[in-house]
Parts: C-alpha cells; sequence; structure tokens
DNA sequence: TATTACTTGCAAGTCTTTTGCATTTGTGAT
DNA sequence: ATCACAAATGCAAAAGACTTGCAAGTAATA
C-alpha cells in the first residue's frame, strides 16, 4: 500500500485534527514502513529529520490513534508498536526475540474469523481491530 | 482449570527451576485465575500474604515463562499480563478501555488456525504462541 | 487578520521493568 | 544430617516507556 500526501493529509483533515508538520510527519512516516513500526524506532527516525519532540510524537500517535487512522499493536516486547489501521484482520508471525514481525497470507482464514469478529460484537457494541498473532523463534535467532 | 500445589511443584521441579516458596506463590496465584493477570495486580496481591520484593516477581515471571510454564500477553495497555501456558490456541476478546479480557468458545475456528500454525512453522523452527485477539469496548465502556 | 482552540517544546514526573551486589536458601552429594 | 555451590532474594538504584503542566506557537475559520 502507498499513500500520496494528499491522501494522508486528507486523513488528518477529514478526522477533524489539525494537520501540523509534525503529525504529518508521523504519519507519513508510519504509511511508508510495512510492517508496524516501534515508537522509539519512530522517534529516533524524526528526530533525525525534524526538530520534534517525543512528547509530540507520544501525543499524535494517540490522536492519531483515537480517531482511527493508525493502530497500536504491543508484541509483548514492552513498547508499543504502530501500523496503518485497516478494516482488514491482520495476520503475523513474530519472533519473540529479535521482533521481526511478517504479515503472511492466510486468506483461507478470514470465513472462521469472520464468524468470530461477529460473535464477539455481542460482548462489544463493536470489534474494533481483530488480529491473529502466532509467536515464535525466527531461524537467526534459534 | 484446577491445579494442586504438587503439580505446581512439579511444573517447577520438572523445568529445573528450584522450588522456592516466593517462586511458587507467583505461580500459584496465576493458576487461580480464569483470566490473565496484570503484574500490578499480581504484586499488589502478592505482597498481602507474602514478605516478597517486586523485583523477585518480575524475575520469576521472567524464568517461568523461559521455561514455558506460563505466557506472557501485552494488551495494548502498557503492562504484562501473565497466565497459565497452553498448547490450546487462546481466543480472547478484550475491552480497550477497561481491560477486561474473555476467553470465549470458538472451536469451530481451530481446524483453519491449526493450518495457519502450520504454516507459520516454515517461518519459525516451532511456534511457541499463538493467539487470537478481538479489541472493542465493552459495554460498560462505550 | 483576528480569534480560538488545538499543538508543541521543555522539563519534570510517573509507571513499568531491570540490574548490581551482598545475603540467604534449595538441592544434590557427602 | 550437613556441606558446598549454584540459584534465588531483598534492597536500592537505575533504565526505559510514556505522560503531564504550562507557557508559547500555529492551523482553521470567520
Amino acid at each position: 500500500m502507498k499513500y500520496t500526501e494528499t491522501e494522508l493529509i486528507n486523513y488528518i483533515k477529514d478526522s477533524g485534527l489539525k494537520n501540523t508538520e509534525h503529525r504529518l510527519a508521523v504519519l507519513t512516516r508510519i504509511s511508508k514502513v510495512k510492517q508496524p513500526i516501534a515508537v522509539h524506532k519512530l522517534i529516533e527516525d524524526l528526530k533525525k529529520k525534524y526538530d520534534i519532540d517525543q512528547a509530540t510524537v507520544y501525543r499524535n500517535l494517540t490522536s492519531l490513534e483515537e480517531v482511527g487512522i493508525i493502530t497500536r499493536s504491543d508484541y509483548n516486547h514492552g513498547h508499543a508498536h504502530y501500523e496503518m489501521a485497516s478494516d482488514e484482520v491482520v495476520h503475523k508471525i513474530i519472533c519473540s526475540n529479535c521482533e521481526t514481525i511478517e504479515k503472511i497470507n492466510a486468506s483461507y482464514f478470514d470465513e472462521s474469523l469472520k464468524k468470530l469478529v461477529k460473535k464477539s460484537k455481542k460482548f462489544f457494541g463493536s470489534a474494533t481491530k481483530s488480529s491473529v498473532d502466532i509467536y515464535g523463534l525466527c531461524k537467526s535467532c534459534i
């Protein structure tokens, strides 16, 4: 998935948030990585290019998540990761050691997951995010 | 699932770890809750009954997880939860706000998930943990 | 261009988890 | 039983992740 700058700006504006340089920078960075990016990496990257404070990054992550543009995930590593939000169910395999995260193709999986999401909506008013995560040690970390 | 004290002690001894009062206390507490317990809650509970340091709790959580007796999960709340390890795939619905975690019955789901786990073993030497998590706002938090 | 609410930087603070070191305690061998 | 040694613990300090208060700056709308 590729996003144009205009698209990203529209996401921000349509959400009711203000389109600031830093907010756009945060979103742009997230939109460019294929896998969820760790917050410390995001801050590190952004600081190379912008004079941006970590508090600003955190506040923007929170606001962008609140309006549903990005999604937060934890992978049992003690810090958050972010990626562009998506309606699709996300299937991932995660190395418990080096934190490599791979999205995998498992479309045959979707039907039963849809049932599960449907079922869960009885508990919730709505389900906002569904994930299927499989943890292990990748070949380099064995 | 209920565990006898002897069972828990054997889990510890068979793993090669020493069976200490505090280690057993940590494991016992975890074995008694149906849902994953947050670390801060665990520490709070244990301190009521034992003269135990938080460092000891954290170290025991790490060692018990390393040998595969318990499992850690993060639920995007900034702190870890632990539960007894299990070979079964765990299906959970999690309230993004109040952190209520419910395990749900979704046995019809297992076949396709088994395929997915199998598939993921091509990436890993082995898959250690599989989870299906659905996030939303529970009725009390809407 | 003026207003107003939203954003930001800075510095300090909070919360979660880890670590170094001296002491204590299980466990297997004597 | 007791000895010896590695493993476990308490304590205090530190590291890492994230949040907050406040004063100053800036985007959006009229």
